[in-house]
DNA sequence: AACCAGGAGAGAG
DNA sequence: CTCTCTCATGGT
């Protein structure tokens, strides 16, 4: 199928997204770290306990004691480890920076290069911050956009910075575009691809190349 | 009851 | 640069 005609075929499907869920620069910067490997409704949690307990201010994630910033976010998993790096995130701002909005708001190239450097920030983590917090053009890429090139253009490619340099080329230069394509790769991988019966009402399954036995997970085998 | 989720870092070769 | 290991809770 012709590349721009994937993102509309989505778009009338499932809808426009309305892409990153969170109240502030600061929750989607969070939500961000703490959903590296994670379901979404485990993040949830572990944001809506942060902000009931008044913690969704980076002074005060940066100075709470580490154990109970493991509580937190315990239910995200990994939760010892990423208690780390949300209170170095928000040091390192704090620090260097004064505010979020004092680093969000430096130009991309700047920016990207910078979030990299902080320890638990790698690329599809600063390119999110980049898009849905900075709100600068910067295609994320997840392990489902690699499927998605897989399965419907037959390019299996694990070159990060390739793949989204391929996105990057081949879309208009529009952020609510780039924000919204990466929001329908979730959405399809999620809730079609996964779920069994829906394949018959996938709104790209007519253009998949690959049949069952070239597919990589079980789940994935079954519904296709 | 295995299997996996909107990754990243550290170490080895 | 490319593997491989580790981190760990909660849903199916």
């Amino acid at each position: 199928m012709p590349f721009k005609q994937l993102y509309s075929k989505l778009l009338s499907y499932f809808g426009f997204r309305d892409w990153w869920p969170g109240d502030s620069k600061l929750e989607i910067c969070i939500g961000a770290i703490l959903t590296q490997q994670t379901s979404w409704s485990n993040v949830e949690r572990a944001i809506e306990k942060i902000k009931s307990n008044g913690y969704m201010n980076l002074e005060r994630l940066a100075y709470l004691d580490i154990s109970s910033l493991e509580n937190l976010v315990r239910s995200t998993g990994f939760y010892k480890t990423k208690a780390r790096y949300l209170q170095g995130f928000c040091k390192y701002v704090l620090e260097h920076y004064k505010s979020l909005d004092n680093l969000l708001s430096k130009p991309y190239e700047e920016l990207r290069k910078e979030l990299l450097g902080i320890s638990g920030i790698g690329r599809e983590t600063a390119d999110s911050i980049i898009l849905y917090a900075s709100e600068q053009l910067s295609f994320v890429v997840d392990a489902y956009t690699k499927r998605v090139l897989k399965r419907v253009y037959g390019i299996e490619e694990n070159d990060y910075e390739y793949i989204k340099a391929l996105f990057e080329s081949l879309i208009d230069k529009d952020l609510d575009l780039y924000k919204d394509f990466h929001a329908q790769i979730v959405e399809l991988c999620k809730n079609i691809c996964k779920s069994d019966p829906i394949c018959s009402i996938c709104p790209i399954s007519s253009y998949c190349l690959y049949n069952r036995s070239e597919l990589n997970t079980k789940k994935i085998k079954e519904s296709h």
